[in-house]
DNA sequence: TCCAGATTCAAACAAATATTTGAAACAACA
DNA sequence: TGTTGTTTCAAATATTTGTTTGAATCTGGA
């Protein structure tokens, strides 16, 4: 078995790891077939035990290898400087991009969608290393805008909401496929998902400064 | 096999039926095995086929079964009359209660999410009797309140992300819980969730007439 | 009591699946 | 070229899982 480090070094392990991602993204990892990964990757079926001890172990090493790919570069231009409403909808479409900027849904995304509904143990570190981030940068971005008198669990409550709308496009294709025929996802729909996302909620925002009673 | 309307009259069907609905609803269809079930029936493995022809039939069977059963009471109150952004805050009530107003997450809710996720051909219709009609009436209670210049294709996004931040309570359990350590499942917190969900969106939609520019 | 049909049961079966194996092919190097 | 360690391969194995089977048990009448 290889060290984590020279998986991509391999061709097989390279291979191994972009068709095992499509696989266990599909259908997760209970569901994914070994069989079906090594066809795809074009590789003999002994090759992910070789290098990977066995199914987990090539999910765990999906898991590393997904979660530390970089996030697209054109999604971390957040300067500072900038409004914080700006860097908000940034923010947003960070995540939709990541998830959803693409013709097919993101492998990771995915992944820890399944991973949340039927967890195997690594739920916690998946999250700590994807959406926990994400969402704290959010609230802390939520917690500039809003002011000082906004309580900590309403902005927390909020944050999660608008991770709740960005995910719901990631989980539950299909269905908003059916829900609203016509909807088409890529990027353009990304951008204008990412402003009528941070529309929506800076309004809800402003509302619950509102309903604190005005300017104590 | 018995006729549809017949499987609740009978004790083994209906021992089967629930133990299905947990197994289907933790697992999905995939993953939920056939002795799980009938272990947590206290039923022999033959009755399976004997009554519901196999897994499929008997994953069929739990789907009507569980879509079949009224909303509960309390939630359906909805009378005419009230204000609409009232009505609105007892939709989101409902579907919250529908999914997470139990100690444990729904199974109808659970089964939805996993179908969504890998699809077993049985969406579509799940959909079609769940998730539509009440994304619908939250479009036309958003028409209501929002008034006739927002265009239409807003309110249908407001109408998802709306379903979104409920969902996501459903879909992401594992994930909040860690997200925001002290998160309790149960009736209080649906009830409060409602409320600042409607709040924020209220808030989102006030935000959307505006930036119509001033009443044209 | 006896019979016929319905239901339950333990065991066997067949199909699918991850894993192992031992030999063959390959690569690097003296 | 010959040798050594690595990688690939087809086939075999063990395990899991849904399904079937045929006998045993139960049930409701004649």
């Amino acid at each position: 078995m290889l060290a984590d480090q020279d998986e991509l070094q391999n061709e097989t392990c390279r291979r191994l790891l972009a068709a095992a991602s499509e696989e266990f993204a599909r259908h997760g990892y209970a569901s994914a077939r070994i069989r079906q990964i090594v066809v795809a990757a074009k590789v003999n079926v002994a090759a992910v035990n070789y290098y990977f001890g066995g199914k987990e172990g090539l999910y765990r090493a999906t898991l590393r290898y997904l979660a530390g790919r970089p996030v697209p570069a054109k999604a971390i231009a957040n300067r500072r400087g900038r409004a914080p409403e700006e860097r908000l909808q940034r923010r947003v479409y960070a995540i939709l991009d990541r998830f959803i900027g693409s013709d097919r849904p993101s492998p990771l995304g995915r992944i820890l969608a399944h991973e949340a509904m039927d967890p195997t143990g690594n739920l916690e570190s998946l999250i700590g290393d994807t959406m926990k981030p994400e969402v704290e940068r959010i609230h802390a971005l939520l917690r500039e805008i809003a002011g000082p008198d906004v309580p900590d669990r309403k902005l927390a409550h909020a944050a999660l909401g608008i991770l709740g709308q960005c995910v719901l496009y990631l989980y539950a294709r299909p269905t908003i496929e059916d829900l609203s025929p016509g909807f088409a996802y890529g990027p353009d729909t990304c951008k204008a998902l990412a402003a009528q996302i941070t529309e929506f909620s800076l309004g809800g925002i402003e509302r619950l400064q509102r309903t604190l009673g005005p300017e104590k």
